[in-house]
RNA sequence: GGUCCCAUCGUCUAGUGGUUAGGACACCGGCCUCUCACGUCGGGAACGCGGGUUCGACUCCCGCUGGGAUCACCA
Protein backbone atom coordinates (compact mmCIF):
# COMPACT_ATOMS: atom_id res chain seq x y z
CA UNK A 1 0.00 0.00 0.00
CA UNK A 2 1.73 3.39 -0.84
CA UNK A 3 0.68 5.88 2.22
CA UNK A 4 2.72 8.50 2.81
CA UNK A 5 4.59 8.42 5.94
CA UNK A 6 3.11 10.99 7.91
CA UNK A 7 6.30 12.19 8.43
CA UNK A 8 6.34 13.11 4.88
CA UNK A 9 4.29 16.43 5.91
CA UNK A 10 7.01 17.74 7.48
CA UNK A 11 9.09 17.80 4.56
CA UNK A 12 6.36 20.70 3.22
CA UNK A 13 5.63 23.55 4.50
CA UNK A 14 2.44 22.56 6.53
CA UNK A 15 -0.71 23.49 5.49
CA UNK A 16 -2.70 26.44 7.51
CA UNK A 17 -4.29 25.19 10.48
CA UNK A 18 -7.93 25.75 10.47
CA UNK A 19 -9.04 28.94 11.78
CA UNK A 20 -10.53 28.85 15.12
CA UNK A 21 -13.83 29.92 13.69
CA UNK A 22 -16.25 30.52 16.37
CA UNK A 23 -13.92 30.60 19.38
CA UNK A 24 -14.19 26.70 19.84
CA UNK A 25 -10.87 25.18 18.71
CA UNK A 26 -12.83 22.79 16.28
CA UNK A 27 -10.73 20.52 13.45
CA UNK A 28 -11.55 21.49 10.05
CA UNK A 29 -12.13 17.83 8.43
CA UNK A 30 -13.14 18.79 4.86
CA UNK A 31 -11.74 22.01 2.54
CA UNK A 32 -12.08 22.27 -0.88
CA UNK A 33 -10.86 24.41 -3.18
CA UNK A 34 -11.87 26.36 -6.12
CA UNK A 35 -8.83 27.16 -8.64
CA UNK A 36 -9.72 28.83 -11.64
CA UNK A 37 -6.72 29.99 -13.86
CA UNK A 38 -7.44 34.22 -15.03
CA UNK A 39 -7.08 34.01 -18.39
CA UNK A 40 -10.59 34.60 -19.01
CA UNK A 41 -13.81 35.57 -17.76
CA UNK A 42 -15.27 32.81 -15.37
CA UNK A 43 -17.50 30.82 -17.19
CA UNK A 44 -20.79 29.63 -15.84
CA UNK A 45 -19.67 25.86 -16.60
CA UNK A 46 -16.58 25.99 -14.57
CA UNK A 47 -18.13 28.28 -12.26
CA UNK A 48 -20.83 25.15 -11.37
CA UNK A 49 -18.00 22.91 -10.47
CA UNK A 50 -16.63 25.57 -8.29
CA UNK A 51 -20.25 26.45 -6.22
CA UNK A 52 -20.14 22.33 -5.94
CA UNK A 53 -16.92 22.58 -3.91
CA UNK A 54 -18.24 25.38 -2.19
CA UNK A 55 -21.72 23.84 -0.89
CA UNK A 56 -20.14 20.66 -0.36
CA UNK A 57 -17.52 22.34 2.40
CA UNK A 58 -20.26 24.42 3.83
CA UNK A 59 -22.86 21.37 4.09
CA UNK A 60 -19.72 20.27 6.33
CA UNK A 61 -18.76 22.79 8.39
CA UNK A 62 -15.25 22.70 6.18
CA UNK A 63 -13.11 25.52 4.26
CA UNK A 64 -13.20 26.89 0.98
CA UNK A 65 -10.41 27.83 -0.85
CA UNK A 66 -10.03 30.24 -3.82
CA UNK A 67 -6.58 29.14 -5.61
CA UNK A 68 -5.35 31.18 -8.54
CA UNK A 69 -3.98 29.04 -10.84
CA UNK A 70 -1.70 31.75 -12.92
CA UNK A 71 1.43 29.88 -14.15
CA UNK A 72 0.56 30.68 -16.83
CA UNK A 73 1.97 34.13 -16.89
CA UNK A 74 1.80 34.50 -20.56
CA UNK A 75 -2.01 34.13 -20.89
CA UNK A 76 -2.95 35.47 -17.18
CA UNK A 77 -4.25 38.64 -16.68
CA UNK A 78 -5.37 41.20 -14.09
CA UNK A 79 -8.82 42.02 -15.59
CA UNK A 80 -10.04 38.38 -16.06
CA UNK A 81 -8.08 38.10 -11.99
CA UNK A 82 -10.88 40.94 -10.95
CA UNK A 83 -13.45 39.83 -13.02
CA UNK A 84 -13.57 36.42 -11.34
CA UNK A 85 -12.97 37.63 -7.87
CA UNK A 86 -16.17 39.73 -8.90
CA UNK A 87 -18.41 37.09 -10.31
CA UNK A 88 -17.90 34.96 -6.33
CA UNK A 89 -18.60 37.69 -4.64
CA UNK A 90 -21.60 38.98 -6.85
CA UNK A 91 -22.85 35.01 -6.54
CA UNK A 92 -22.24 34.57 -2.91
CA UNK A 93 -19.27 31.82 -3.11
CA UNK A 94 -17.15 33.60 -0.34
CA UNK A 95 -13.81 32.43 0.18
CA UNK A 96 -12.14 31.61 3.60
CA UNK A 97 -8.99 31.26 2.33
CA UNK A 98 -7.57 33.37 -1.02
CA UNK A 99 -6.95 36.45 -2.43
CA UNK A 100 -5.49 38.85 -1.64
CA UNK A 101 -3.01 36.66 0.34
CA UNK A 102 -0.51 36.28 -2.03
CA UNK A 103 0.26 32.44 -1.14
CA UNK A 104 -3.50 31.72 -3.32
CA UNK A 105 -1.47 32.81 -6.08
CA UNK A 106 0.56 29.86 -7.99
CA UNK A 107 3.07 32.99 -9.03
CA UNK A 108 3.88 33.30 -5.63
CA UNK A 109 4.91 29.65 -4.78
CA UNK A 110 7.77 28.86 -7.54
CA UNK A 111 10.36 28.67 -4.78
CA UNK A 112 7.92 25.69 -3.05
CA UNK A 113 8.02 24.07 -6.66
CA UNK A 114 11.31 23.87 -7.30
CA UNK A 115 11.92 22.71 -4.21
CA UNK A 116 9.49 19.37 -4.98
CA UNK A 117 11.25 19.22 -8.39
CA UNK A 118 14.47 18.91 -6.33
CA UNK A 119 12.89 16.15 -4.27
CA UNK A 120 11.87 14.33 -6.97
CA UNK A 121 14.89 14.80 -9.06
CA UNK A 122 16.94 13.72 -6.11
CA UNK A 123 14.86 10.44 -5.27
CA UNK A 124 15.62 9.47 -9.38
CA UNK A 125 11.59 9.95 -9.06
CA UNK A 126 12.10 12.77 -12.08
CA UNK A 127 14.30 13.43 -15.20
CA UNK A 128 15.88 15.93 -17.53
CA UNK A 129 14.30 15.45 -20.81
CA UNK A 130 16.66 17.32 -23.48
CA UNK A 131 13.98 16.54 -26.36
CA UNK A 132 12.60 19.50 -28.28
CA UNK A 133 9.17 20.73 -28.88
CA UNK A 134 9.45 20.55 -32.97
CA UNK A 135 10.61 17.23 -31.98
CA UNK A 136 8.00 15.65 -29.70
CA UNK A 137 5.55 17.43 -32.21
CA UNK A 138 6.71 15.79 -34.97
CA UNK A 139 6.53 12.38 -32.82
CA UNK A 140 3.50 12.73 -31.65
CA UNK A 141 1.91 13.68 -35.29
CA UNK A 142 4.06 10.37 -36.69
CA UNK A 143 2.77 8.31 -34.03
CA UNK A 144 -0.92 9.84 -34.63
CA UNK A 145 -0.74 9.06 -38.53
CA UNK A 146 0.64 5.64 -37.70
CA UNK A 147 -2.38 5.12 -35.18
CA UNK A 148 -0.35 4.65 -32.26
CA UNK A 149 -0.80 6.70 -28.79
CA UNK A 150 0.92 9.61 -29.02
CA UNK A 151 2.26 9.41 -25.67
CA UNK A 152 6.08 10.64 -25.06
CA UNK A 153 8.24 7.82 -25.73
CA UNK A 154 10.50 7.81 -22.95
CA UNK A 155 13.71 8.58 -24.84
CA UNK A 156 15.57 10.59 -22.32
CA UNK A 157 14.33 8.36 -19.15
CA UNK A 158 17.30 6.60 -19.10
CA UNK A 159 19.58 9.07 -19.57
CA UNK A 160 22.01 9.88 -16.47
CA UNK A 161 22.13 13.37 -15.31
CA UNK A 162 23.95 14.62 -12.23
CA UNK A 163 22.19 14.84 -8.58
CA UNK A 164 22.69 18.11 -8.36
CA UNK A 165 20.92 18.58 -11.20
CA UNK A 166 20.05 22.29 -11.77
CA UNK A 167 16.35 23.46 -12.82
CA UNK A 168 15.97 24.68 -16.28
CA UNK A 169 16.07 27.83 -17.15
CA UNK A 170 16.51 29.15 -20.84
CA UNK A 171 17.68 32.39 -19.80
CA UNK A 172 20.65 30.29 -18.11
CA UNK A 173 21.69 28.44 -21.15
CA UNK A 174 19.55 25.50 -19.43
CA UNK A 175 17.57 24.49 -21.72
CA UNK A 176 15.72 21.24 -20.91
CA UNK A 177 12.23 19.93 -19.63
CA UNK A 178 11.97 17.87 -15.84
CA UNK A 179 9.02 14.82 -16.69
CA UNK A 180 7.93 12.81 -13.79
CA UNK A 181 8.95 9.34 -14.09
CA UNK A 182 5.71 7.92 -14.16
CA UNK A 183 5.62 4.41 -12.90
CA UNK A 184 5.30 1.59 -16.16
CA UNK A 185 3.52 -1.08 -14.17
CA UNK A 186 0.41 -1.54 -12.00
CA UNK A 187 -2.35 0.18 -11.85
CA UNK A 188 -4.33 3.42 -9.80
CA UNK A 189 -7.39 3.41 -8.50
CA UNK A 190 -9.40 6.73 -8.17
CA UNK A 191 -12.04 6.22 -5.94
CA UNK A 192 -14.34 8.94 -7.15
CA UNK A 193 -17.13 10.69 -4.94
CA UNK A 194 -19.58 11.15 -7.84
CA UNK A 195 -18.11 8.57 -10.43
CA UNK A 196 -17.29 5.83 -8.04
CA UNK A 197 -14.49 3.87 -9.05
CA UNK A 198 -11.76 4.48 -12.44
CA UNK A 199 -9.37 2.15 -12.66
CA UNK A 200 -6.33 3.77 -14.61
CA UNK A 201 -3.27 0.68 -16.18
CA UNK A 202 -0.57 2.97 -15.73
CA UNK A 203 1.25 1.45 -18.53
CA UNK A 204 -1.12 4.33 -20.12
CA UNK A 205 0.37 7.03 -18.04
CA UNK A 206 3.65 8.61 -20.05
CA UNK A 207 6.14 11.05 -18.38
CA UNK A 208 5.17 14.40 -18.38
CA UNK A 209 6.79 17.54 -17.85
CA UNK A 210 6.68 18.75 -14.66
CA UNK A 211 8.64 21.87 -15.29
CA UNK A 212 9.34 23.73 -18.12
CA UNK A 213 12.84 24.32 -19.98
CA UNK A 214 11.52 27.95 -19.22
CA UNK A 215 11.70 27.26 -15.39
CA UNK A 216 8.00 27.03 -14.78
CA UNK A 217 6.28 24.52 -13.37
CA UNK A 218 3.17 23.20 -15.33
CA UNK A 219 -0.58 22.12 -13.92
CA UNK A 220 -0.60 18.75 -12.75
CA UNK A 221 2.85 19.21 -10.93
CA UNK A 222 1.78 23.09 -9.51
CA UNK A 223 -1.75 22.00 -8.40
CA UNK A 224 -0.62 18.58 -6.49
CA UNK A 225 2.22 20.54 -4.24
CA UNK A 226 -0.42 23.01 -3.63
CA UNK A 227 -3.53 20.82 -3.10
CA UNK A 228 -1.13 19.04 -0.59
CA UNK A 229 0.24 22.04 1.25
CA UNK A 230 -2.98 23.78 1.97
CA UNK A 231 -4.22 20.66 2.96
CA UNK A 232 -7.41 19.96 0.68
CA UNK A 233 -9.12 17.10 1.52
CA UNK A 234 -11.53 16.96 -1.46
CA UNK A 235 -10.46 17.77 -5.05
CA UNK A 236 -14.35 18.86 -6.46
CA UNK A 237 -13.55 19.60 -10.29
CA UNK A 238 -15.01 18.91 -13.60
CA UNK A 239 -14.60 15.36 -15.14
CA UNK A 240 -12.44 17.06 -17.47
CA UNK A 241 -9.90 16.52 -15.13
CA UNK A 242 -10.45 12.67 -14.47
CA UNK A 243 -7.81 11.89 -17.07
CA UNK A 244 -5.18 13.75 -15.00
CA UNK A 245 -6.00 12.34 -11.71
CA UNK A 246 -4.16 9.14 -12.05
CA UNK A 247 -1.02 11.59 -12.56
CA UNK A 248 -1.47 13.55 -10.27
CA UNK A 249 -1.92 11.07 -7.58
CA UNK A 250 1.60 9.21 -8.40
CA UNK A 251 2.89 12.89 -8.05
CA UNK A 252 1.54 12.84 -4.55
CA UNK A 253 2.72 8.84 -3.74
CA UNK A 254 6.53 10.04 -5.85
CA UNK A 255 6.59 13.28 -3.16
CA UNK A 256 5.23 10.56 -0.17
CA UNK A 257 2.42 12.42 0.31
CA UNK A 258 -1.41 10.92 0.65
CA UNK A 259 -3.61 12.22 -2.36
CA UNK A 260 -6.86 13.69 -1.22
CA UNK A 261 -10.47 12.46 -2.12
CA UNK A 262 -11.68 13.22 -5.11
CA UNK A 263 -15.20 14.11 -6.80
CA UNK A 264 -15.36 14.59 -10.47
CA UNK A 265 -18.63 16.22 -11.63
CA UNK A 266 -20.13 15.69 -15.41
CA UNK A 267 -19.44 18.65 -17.65
CA UNK A 268 -22.20 21.44 -18.42
CA UNK A 269 -23.05 21.22 -22.00
CA UNK A 270 -24.19 23.62 -24.83
CA UNK A 271 -27.35 22.88 -26.59
CA UNK A 272 -25.08 21.31 -29.21
CA UNK A 273 -24.44 18.28 -26.90
CA UNK A 274 -20.54 19.76 -26.65
CA UNK A 275 -18.90 20.80 -23.51
CA UNK A 276 -20.21 24.20 -22.91
CA UNK A 277 -18.12 27.04 -24.27
CA UNK A 278 -18.16 30.86 -25.80
CA UNK A 279 -19.11 29.65 -29.02
CA UNK A 280 -22.73 28.93 -27.08
CA UNK A 281 -22.97 32.65 -26.91
CA UNK A 282 -23.63 34.56 -23.37
CA UNK A 283 -21.47 31.92 -20.92
CA UNK A 284 -19.70 34.42 -18.65
CA UNK A 285 -21.49 35.30 -14.68
CA UNK A 286 -20.64 38.77 -15.54
CA UNK A 287 -22.82 38.20 -19.30
CA UNK A 288 -26.00 37.02 -17.01
CA UNK A 289 -25.12 39.46 -14.43
CA UNK A 290 -25.12 42.22 -17.27
CA UNK A 291 -28.72 40.93 -18.66
CA UNK A 292 -30.10 41.24 -15.73
CA UNK A 293 -30.12 38.04 -13.70
CA UNK A 294 -30.24 37.33 -9.60
CA UNK A 295 -27.66 35.88 -8.23
CA UNK A 296 -30.28 33.58 -6.52
CA UNK A 297 -31.32 32.27 -10.08
CA UNK A 298 -28.00 31.78 -11.45
CA UNK A 299 -26.84 29.48 -7.88
CA UNK A 300 -30.44 27.54 -7.86
CA UNK A 301 -30.38 26.44 -11.82
CA UNK A 302 -26.84 25.95 -11.56
CA UNK A 303 -26.85 23.31 -8.26
CA UNK A 304 -30.10 21.79 -10.27
CA UNK A 305 -28.01 21.46 -12.99
CA UNK A 306 -26.49 17.64 -12.34
CA UNK A 307 -27.99 17.98 -8.72
CA UNK A 308 -31.44 16.84 -7.08
CA UNK A 309 -32.87 17.05 -4.00
CA UNK A 310 -36.16 14.70 -4.89
CA UNK A 311 -38.95 16.93 -6.60
CA UNK A 312 -37.38 20.42 -5.37
CA UNK A 313 -36.66 23.02 -7.60
CA UNK A 314 -36.56 26.49 -5.73
CA UNK A 315 -33.52 26.46 -3.04
CA UNK A 316 -32.01 29.12 -1.39
CA UNK A 317 -28.48 28.98 -0.14
CA UNK A 318 -29.02 27.72 3.25
CA UNK A 319 -31.02 25.02 1.89
CA UNK A 320 -28.19 24.31 -0.86
CA UNK A 321 -25.98 23.86 1.72
CA UNK A 322 -27.64 21.84 4.09
CA UNK A 323 -29.27 19.63 1.05
CA UNK A 324 -25.81 19.15 -1.02
CA UNK A 325 -24.79 15.76 -1.09
CA UNK A 326 -22.50 14.00 -3.57
CA UNK A 327 -24.75 11.66 -3.54
CA UNK A 328 -27.24 12.85 -5.17
CA UNK A 329 -25.24 14.40 -7.89
CA UNK A 330 -25.49 12.62 -11.35
CA UNK A 331 -22.93 11.18 -13.04
CA UNK A 332 -23.90 12.46 -16.34
CA UNK A 333 -23.47 15.70 -18.54
CA UNK A 334 -26.53 18.40 -18.49
CA UNK A 335 -27.22 20.38 -20.90
CA UNK A 336 -27.72 24.11 -20.16
CA UNK A 337 -31.50 25.03 -20.61
CA UNK A 338 -32.11 29.05 -20.69
CA UNK A 339 -35.33 28.63 -20.61
CA UNK A 340 -35.27 27.38 -17.46
CA UNK A 341 -32.53 29.54 -15.51
CA UNK A 342 -35.18 32.14 -17.54
CA UNK A 343 -37.98 30.77 -15.60
CA UNK A 344 -36.26 30.85 -12.07
CA UNK A 345 -35.29 34.05 -12.80
CA UNK A 346 -38.34 35.43 -13.16
CA UNK A 347 -39.40 33.50 -9.85
CA UNK A 348 -37.24 35.34 -8.12
CA UNK A 349 -38.33 38.58 -9.73
CA UNK A 350 -41.69 37.52 -7.74
CA UNK A 351 -40.51 36.88 -5.10
CA UNK A 352 -38.23 39.69 -4.49
CA UNK A 353 -39.29 42.66 -1.98
CA UNK A 354 -40.11 45.60 -3.81
CA UNK A 355 -37.66 47.94 -1.85
CA UNK A 356 -34.46 45.76 -3.11
CA UNK A 357 -35.97 45.26 -6.24
CA UNK A 358 -36.05 48.75 -6.87
CA UNK A 359 -32.53 49.27 -5.49
CA UNK A 360 -31.49 46.72 -8.31
CA UNK A 361 -33.08 47.50 -11.00
CA UNK A 362 -31.59 51.53 -10.68
CA UNK A 363 -28.67 50.53 -12.63
CA UNK A 364 -30.19 48.87 -15.20
CA UNK A 365 -32.56 52.22 -16.04
CA UNK A 366 -29.79 54.20 -15.95
CA UNK A 367 -27.79 51.89 -18.49
CA UNK A 368 -30.68 51.85 -20.63
CA UNK A 369 -29.93 56.17 -21.38
CA UNK A 370 -32.74 57.64 -18.98
CA UNK A 371 -31.14 60.72 -17.40
CA UNK A 372 -33.76 60.98 -14.93
CA UNK A 373 -36.68 58.51 -13.13
CA UNK A 374 -39.78 60.87 -13.10
CA UNK A 375 -40.41 59.88 -9.24
CA UNK A 376 -39.23 58.93 -5.72
CA UNK A 377 -38.69 55.74 -4.57
CA UNK A 378 -42.60 54.98 -3.47
CA UNK A 379 -43.27 55.90 -7.40
CA UNK A 380 -40.58 53.52 -8.33
CA UNK A 381 -41.73 50.87 -6.47
CA UNK A 382 -45.46 51.10 -7.84
CA UNK A 383 -43.63 51.01 -11.31
CA UNK A 384 -42.04 48.03 -10.60
CA UNK A 385 -45.03 46.46 -9.25
CA UNK A 386 -46.88 46.85 -12.40
CA UNK A 387 -44.31 44.58 -14.98
CA UNK A 388 -42.50 42.39 -12.36
CA UNK A 389 -44.79 39.74 -13.53
CA UNK A 390 -44.23 40.55 -16.80
CA UNK A 391 -40.67 40.42 -17.19
CA UNK A 392 -37.71 37.74 -16.82
CA UNK A 393 -34.86 39.82 -16.41
CA UNK A 394 -33.98 43.12 -15.25
CA UNK A 395 -33.13 44.35 -18.63
CA UNK A 396 -36.94 43.18 -19.80
CA UNK A 397 -38.09 45.22 -16.84
CA UNK A 398 -36.66 48.45 -18.09
CA UNK A 399 -36.89 48.05 -21.92
CA UNK A 400 -41.35 47.29 -20.84
CA UNK A 401 -40.99 50.52 -18.14
CA UNK A 402 -40.11 52.72 -21.29
CA UNK A 403 -43.89 54.76 -21.12
CA UNK A 404 -43.39 55.02 -17.61
CA UNK A 405 -39.84 56.69 -18.08
CA UNK A 406 -39.98 58.71 -20.45
CA UNK A 407 -42.78 61.04 -21.80
CA UNK A 408 -41.65 60.52 -26.04
CA UNK A 409 -44.08 57.64 -26.18
CA UNK A 410 -43.90 56.76 -29.94
CA UNK A 411 -47.10 55.46 -30.98
CA UNK A 412 -47.44 52.36 -33.11
CA UNK A 413 -49.52 53.02 -36.31
CA UNK A 414 -51.06 49.74 -36.20
CA UNK A 415 -52.42 50.10 -33.24
CA UNK A 416 -53.21 53.54 -33.61
CA UNK A 417 -54.77 52.32 -36.95
CA UNK A 418 -57.11 49.72 -35.51
CA UNK A 419 -57.77 51.37 -31.91
CA UNK A 420 -57.54 55.37 -32.56
CA UNK A 421 -60.47 56.11 -34.52
CA UNK A 422 -62.64 59.24 -35.26
CA UNK A 423 -65.34 57.25 -32.94
CA UNK A 424 -63.47 56.98 -29.67
CA UNK A 425 -62.55 60.86 -29.30
CA UNK A 426 -65.83 61.52 -27.26
CA UNK A 427 -65.30 59.04 -24.98
CA UNK A 428 -61.14 60.16 -25.03
CA UNK A 429 -61.89 63.52 -24.46
CA UNK A 430 -64.78 62.64 -21.50
CA UNK A 431 -62.36 60.61 -19.25
CA UNK A 432 -59.47 63.49 -19.85
CA UNK A 433 -62.00 65.54 -17.96
CA UNK A 434 -63.06 62.89 -15.48
CA UNK A 435 -59.35 62.25 -14.99
CA UNK A 436 -57.96 65.77 -14.10
CA UNK A 437 -60.73 66.59 -12.15
CA UNK A 438 -60.11 63.47 -10.13
CA UNK A 439 -58.73 64.63 -6.58
CA UNK A 440 -55.12 64.22 -6.60
CA UNK A 441 -52.39 63.96 -4.21
CA UNK A 442 -48.54 65.04 -5.58
CA UNK A 443 -50.20 64.03 -8.75
CA UNK A 444 -50.92 60.87 -7.61
CA UNK A 445 -54.31 58.73 -6.79
CA UNK A 446 -55.60 55.57 -6.49
CA UNK A 447 -56.63 52.81 -8.89
CA UNK A 448 -60.10 53.27 -7.55
CA UNK A 449 -60.80 56.73 -8.15
CA UNK A 450 -59.29 55.83 -12.03
CA UNK A 451 -62.01 53.06 -11.99
CA UNK A 452 -64.48 54.85 -10.75
CA UNK A 453 -63.78 57.84 -13.69
CA UNK A 454 -63.74 55.14 -15.94
CA UNK A 455 -67.19 53.52 -15.26
CA UNK A 456 -68.72 56.87 -15.72
CA UNK A 457 -67.36 57.39 -19.14
CA UNK A 458 -68.27 53.83 -19.85
CA UNK A 459 -72.15 54.54 -18.66
CA UNK A 460 -72.58 57.77 -20.46
CA UNK A 461 -70.82 56.51 -23.84
CA UNK A 462 -72.69 52.56 -23.01
CA UNK A 463 -69.14 50.89 -23.62
CA UNK A 464 -67.83 48.15 -22.53
CA UNK A 465 -64.43 48.06 -21.07
CA UNK A 466 -62.52 46.97 -23.54
CA UNK A 467 -63.61 49.44 -26.04
CA UNK A 468 -62.49 51.39 -23.94
CA UNK A 469 -59.75 50.38 -22.44
CA UNK A 470 -57.67 49.09 -25.37
CA UNK A 471 -57.61 53.23 -27.64
CA UNK A 472 -56.45 53.99 -23.83
CA UNK A 473 -53.65 51.68 -23.82
CA UNK A 474 -52.28 52.93 -26.87
CA UNK A 475 -52.58 56.60 -26.30
CA UNK A 476 -50.95 56.04 -22.89
CA UNK A 477 -48.29 53.27 -23.48
CA UNK A 478 -47.90 53.60 -27.24
CA UNK A 479 -48.97 49.82 -27.81
CA UNK A 480 -51.92 47.34 -27.51
CA UNK A 481 -49.79 45.43 -24.79
CA UNK A 482 -48.93 46.58 -20.65
CA UNK A 483 -50.31 45.73 -17.49
CA UNK A 484 -53.88 46.70 -16.00
CA UNK A 485 -54.98 50.10 -17.78
CA UNK A 486 -55.79 51.59 -13.89
CA UNK A 487 -52.60 50.71 -13.00
CA UNK A 488 -50.66 52.12 -15.68
CA UNK A 489 -52.52 55.45 -14.84
CA UNK A 490 -52.26 55.51 -11.16
CA UNK A 491 -48.26 55.07 -11.93
CA UNK A 492 -48.14 57.40 -14.66
CA UNK A 493 -50.02 60.47 -12.34
CA UNK A 494 -52.55 62.73 -13.90
CA UNK A 495 -50.82 65.25 -15.67
CA UNK A 496 -48.49 63.04 -17.90
CA UNK A 497 -51.90 60.81 -18.53
CA UNK A 498 -54.15 64.13 -19.76
CA UNK A 499 -51.48 65.45 -21.40
CA UNK A 500 -50.81 61.92 -23.39
CA UNK A 501 -55.09 61.90 -23.79
CA UNK A 502 -54.90 64.98 -25.32
CA UNK A 503 -52.13 64.16 -27.97
CA UNK A 504 -53.88 61.22 -29.03
CA UNK A 505 -57.31 63.18 -29.22
CA UNK A 506 -55.19 65.31 -31.39
CA UNK A 507 -54.39 62.62 -33.90
CA UNK A 508 -58.24 61.16 -34.33
CA UNK A 509 -59.26 64.25 -35.00
CA UNK A 510 -56.20 65.37 -37.12
CA UNK A 511 -56.93 62.15 -39.21
CA UNK A 512 -60.99 62.49 -39.98
C1' G B 1 -7.47 5.96 -32.85
C1' G B 2 -5.94 4.76 -27.24
C1' U B 3 -7.75 5.54 -22.31
C1' C B 4 -11.62 6.99 -19.09
C1' C B 5 -16.68 8.49 -18.15
C1' C B 6 -21.89 8.37 -19.22
C1' A B 7 -27.16 6.66 -20.99
C1' U B 8 -35.52 7.81 -17.89
C1' C B 9 -40.14 12.74 -21.74
C1' G B 10 -37.09 17.95 -26.45
C1' U B 11 -34.28 19.71 -21.67
C1' C B 12 -33.20 19.26 -16.07
C1' U B 13 -34.54 15.25 -13.15
C1' A B 14 -37.37 11.58 -9.20
C1' G B 15 -37.03 6.44 -9.10
C1' U B 16 -32.74 2.30 -5.80
C1' G B 17 -36.72 -5.49 -8.23
C1' G B 18 -43.37 -5.35 -8.09
C1' U B 19 -45.35 2.48 -9.59
C1' U B 20 -51.35 3.89 -14.14
C1' A B 21 -42.89 5.53 -14.46
C1' G B 22 -43.59 11.22 -10.58
C1' G B 23 -42.06 16.56 -10.77
C1' A B 24 -40.03 21.02 -13.28
C1' C B 25 -38.88 24.00 -17.85
C1' A B 26 -40.66 24.29 -22.76
C1' C B 27 -45.00 23.14 -25.88
C1' C B 28 -50.57 22.64 -26.75
C1' G B 29 -55.73 23.54 -24.95
C1' G B 30 -59.63 25.39 -21.17
C1' C B 31 -60.67 28.95 -17.28
C1' C B 32 -59.69 33.98 -15.36
C1' U B 33 -59.65 38.82 -18.13
C1' C B 34 -59.44 45.89 -20.40
C1' U B 35 -54.49 43.88 -23.74
C1' C B 36 -50.17 41.11 -22.35
C1' A B 37 -48.70 38.55 -18.51
C1' C B 38 -49.52 36.15 -13.74
C1' G B 39 -52.50 32.40 -11.71
C1' U B 40 -55.27 28.02 -12.30
C1' C B 41 -57.11 23.42 -14.56
C1' G B 42 -56.08 19.82 -18.23
C1' G B 43 -53.14 17.43 -22.41
C1' G B 44 -49.31 15.22 -25.49
C1' A B 45 -44.28 13.58 -24.37
C1' A B 46 -39.27 9.05 -21.83
C1' C B 47 -36.89 4.01 -19.45
C1' G B 48 -31.35 3.35 -26.67
C1' C B 49 -30.81 -2.07 -28.41
C1' G B 50 -29.73 -7.32 -27.44
C1' G B 51 -28.70 -11.01 -24.11
C1' G B 52 -28.73 -12.90 -19.26
C1' U B 53 -30.08 -13.12 -13.42
C1' U B 54 -35.03 -13.35 -11.23
C1' C B 55 -41.60 -15.50 -10.08
C1' G B 56 -40.92 -10.39 -11.74
C1' A B 57 -36.71 -5.77 -14.41
C1' C B 58 -36.33 1.38 -15.67
C1' U B 59 -33.77 -0.63 -11.49
C1' C B 60 -28.61 -6.03 -11.02
C1' C B 61 -24.69 -8.34 -14.73
C1' C B 62 -22.57 -8.72 -19.81
C1' G B 63 -22.33 -7.14 -24.81
C1' C B 64 -23.64 -3.64 -28.55
C1' U B 65 -24.92 1.12 -30.07
C1' G B 66 -24.78 6.09 -29.09
C1' G B 67 -22.87 10.45 -26.62
C1' G B 68 -18.97 12.94 -23.95
C1' A B 69 -14.09 13.96 -21.90
C1' U B 70 -9.01 13.55 -22.53
C1' C B 71 -4.43 12.37 -24.89
C1' A B 72 0.49 20.13 -24.87
C1' C B 73 6.94 22.79 -22.49
C1' C B 74 -2.60 25.25 -21.40
C1' A B 75 -5.11 24.99 -17.07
Amino acid sequence: MRRAASTAWSTTSPPSRPRPSNGSNHIVTVRTRYAPSPTGALHIGNVRSGLFAYLFARHNGGEFVLRIDDTDQERSTQESLEEILESLRWLGMEWDKGPPESRYFQSSRFDRYREGALQLLRDHKAYPCYCTAEELDAKRKQAEREHRKPGYDGKCRGLPFAADLALPDKRAGRNYTIRFRSPRTGETVVADHVKGRAVFDNAELDDLIIFRSDGVPTYNFATVLDDADFGITHVVRGDDHLPNTPRQMQIFYALGLKPPEYAHLPLVMGPDGQKLSKRHGATSVFAYREAGYFPEALLNYLARLGWSHGDQEIFSKPELIEYFDFAACGKSAGIFNAEKLLWLNFHYMKERPLPQLAREVRPFIERAGYQRIPGGEAWLEKMIATLRERAKTLVELVDFARFYLSDAITIDPKAAAKFLKPEIAEPLKALAQEIESIESIDGGFSEAAVQAAFERVLERFGMKLGQLAQPVRVALTGGTVSPGIYEVIAVLGKAPTVARLRAALERVESAA
